[in-house]
RNA sequence: GCCCCCAUCGUCUAGCGGCCCAGGACGUGGCCCUCUCAAGGCCAAAACAGGGAUUCGAAUUCCCUUGGGGGCACCA
């Protein structure tokens, strides 16, 4: 509650076992901007300690994505800090001794239970109809016969001593009060056989130890927001603000996002992995905004933002706990906002590497003039390569059936082309207003409608039924390409 | 099956008892602008899941139903 006052520390704490995804992106968003709004700290801690699950590269990808969105941590693996390491893994000693700290207050204790009983306990509680839980085998043996058979080398793991009677109560900042019974709580295990620390553990003991003040993660957590809480109580340790964010769900509102849906939406050229979104044209600029008002809004009517202005005028108080549908639709339409804020000379910058990958050499002079009339009809970077590609090309292929389009004859088409060549021969200098001038004037006079005049010289010179402004175009290819590219489709038409 | 959470236009949402026969945005449709495509401008259709209760008054509070989501691992 006490947002916008004290400085707070918050974590963003995901497992390296993937692809980032939306969903991270807007949890690390909202520490980012309540780190930032109260002069606090970010803190990046990675929640590695399932060797199982490790993804070679996801931590790279994980921090990348940040840097890429300007979600910028204080604290991290790489960076360092004065309550590092930041690693998990690099942090199990710190986990056991904890764990032994719950065994002798007797919160915890010592459990020898094979997987295989487990699974038979389960199986048998499942024919019951059951909820499946451990039934509490080894939480009565004493703490020195359990010290003697760890002794003799017998296999174990450490469980929590959940209450069996009364109920608990925990305050999410979103939801209030939220109290369950706790016997539908299960004796969860803290510590595998392994000596690695489960996730309860771990993450109860870091954010103990790094002084985190608030905990902003998915709803996923609910169900075990009491286990921690239980947790925290037992180690006579404050609690932190807890705030669990809503889910985000597929496009059409029915369920979260699966594989195949994944897969699906790749094809209408979406994403929910970070490193695609950028691969795909979109600027982290409008993933922000966009992401931020999943969950989160300012007021009744304002919607463009800036990180800065997210910082400005984040709070907690304006979060939604309600499950959002993920709109892609709206991504475009932010991206093509943020678009047009930039800068010509940042838009040039931006939309060069799509250029470079599609195999077009570029120059950064000539992509400046490009960016202004580029701007307004681009949703995304990459749609700029189709748009403007032909600025960069030798040579344009006209095919002769658009260079004639309905309702006009090849003659006819070839009588435009024609008398364009010669007024434009005539225009000194090339702007695109000088040429504009007597070409409508040739308009009038023709008899031709300036869609279809325009028109075949647009397939003449871009070789594209779709083009930046044609006289705006024609400027920065240079009077000497656009009447050889003339010469080129009449030719074209002659040959026919 | 059990536990927890959520519920306003198709979607994201504003609304925190009277300002609401519900506001904004995306998308959709129409018109304007126009050399294509956009962008932009204007207009339109479009929602308080249902039922009780509290109250002079409910989208807003409470209960139930229904629907949706999440969770029940030696994963996080």
């Amino acid at each position: 509650m006490e947002n916008g006052i004290t400085p707070v520390r918050v974590r963003f704490a995901p497992s390296p076992t993937g692809h980032m995804h939306l969903g991270s992106a807007r949890t690390a968003l909202y520490d980012y901007l309540l780190a930032k709004k109260t002069g606090g700290k970010f803190i990046l801690r990675i929640e590695d300690t399932d060797q199982k699950r490790y993804v070679e590269g996801a931590e790279q990808e994980l921090i990348e994505g940040l840097r890429w969105l300007g979600v910028d941590f204080d604290e991290g693996p790489d960076i360092g800090g004065p309550f590092g390491p930041y690693r998990q893994s690099e942090r199990k000693g710190i986990y056991l001794k904890y764990a032994e700290q719950l065994v002798e207050s007797g919160h915890a204790y010592y459990c020898f239970c094979t997987p295989e009983r487990l699974t038979k306990v389960r199986e048998e509680q499942q024919r019951r109809k059951e909820a499946p839980h451990y039934d509490g085998n080894c939480r009565n043996i004493r703490i020195e016969e359990a010290r003697q058979r760890i002794e003799k080398g017998e296999k174990h793991v450490i469980r929590f001593k959940t209450p069996k009677e009364g109920t608990t109560t925990v305050k999410d900042l979103l939801r209030g009060e939220i109290t369950v019974e706790n016997r539908t709580l299960d004796d969860y295990i803290l510590v595998k056989s392994d000596g690695w620390a489960l996730y309860h553990l771990a993450a109860m003991v870091d954010d103990h130890l790094m002084k985190i003040t608030h905990v902003i993660r998915g709803s996923e957590w609910l169900p075990s927001l009491p286990l921690h809480s239980l947790i925290m109580q037992a180690f006579n340790w404050p609690e932190p603000v807890w705030v669990h964010l809503s889910v985000f769900l597929k496009p059409s509102g029915k369920g979260k996002m699966s594989k195949r849906e994944k897969d699906e939406l790749l094809k209408d050229g979406y994403s929910i992995f970070i490193k695609d979104l950028k691969d795909l044209g979109y600027l982290p600029e409008a993933v922000v905004n966009w992401v931020s008002l999943m969950g989160w809004s300012f007021d009744d009517h304002t919607e463009f933002f800036t990180l800065s202005d997210l910082i400005d005028k984040f709070s907690l108080e304006q979060l939604n706990p309600s499950p959002a549908a993920i709109n892609f639709s709206k991504l475009d339409h932010f991206n093509g906002l943020h678009i047009r804020n930039l800068t010509d000379e940042e838009l040039a910058r931006r939309i060069t590497p799509f250029f470079t990958a599609k195999g077009i050499k570029t120059d950064a002079e000539k992509m400046k003039k490009i960016a202004p009339i580029l701007k307004e009809r681009i949703a995304t970077l990459d749609e700029s390569v189709e748009m403007a590609g032909f600025f960069f090309k030798d040579k344009v292929l006209p095919a002769v059936e658009e260079l004639v389009p309905k309702g006009l004859t090849p003659a006819q088409a070839r009588e435009i082309l024609l008398e364009s060549h010669i007024i434009l021969s005539a225009v000194g200098n090339f702007s695109h207003k000088e040429a504009e001038e007597p070409m409508r004037a040739y308009v009038e006079s023709s008899g031709f409608s300036a869609g279809q005049v325009f028109g075949v010289l647009r397939v003449a010179i871009t070789g594209q039924k779709v083009s930046p402004p044609l006289f705006e175009s024609m400027e920065i290819i240079g009077k000497e390409v656009v009447l050889q590219r003339l010469q080129q489709s009449i030719r074209l038409i002659d040959q026919e």
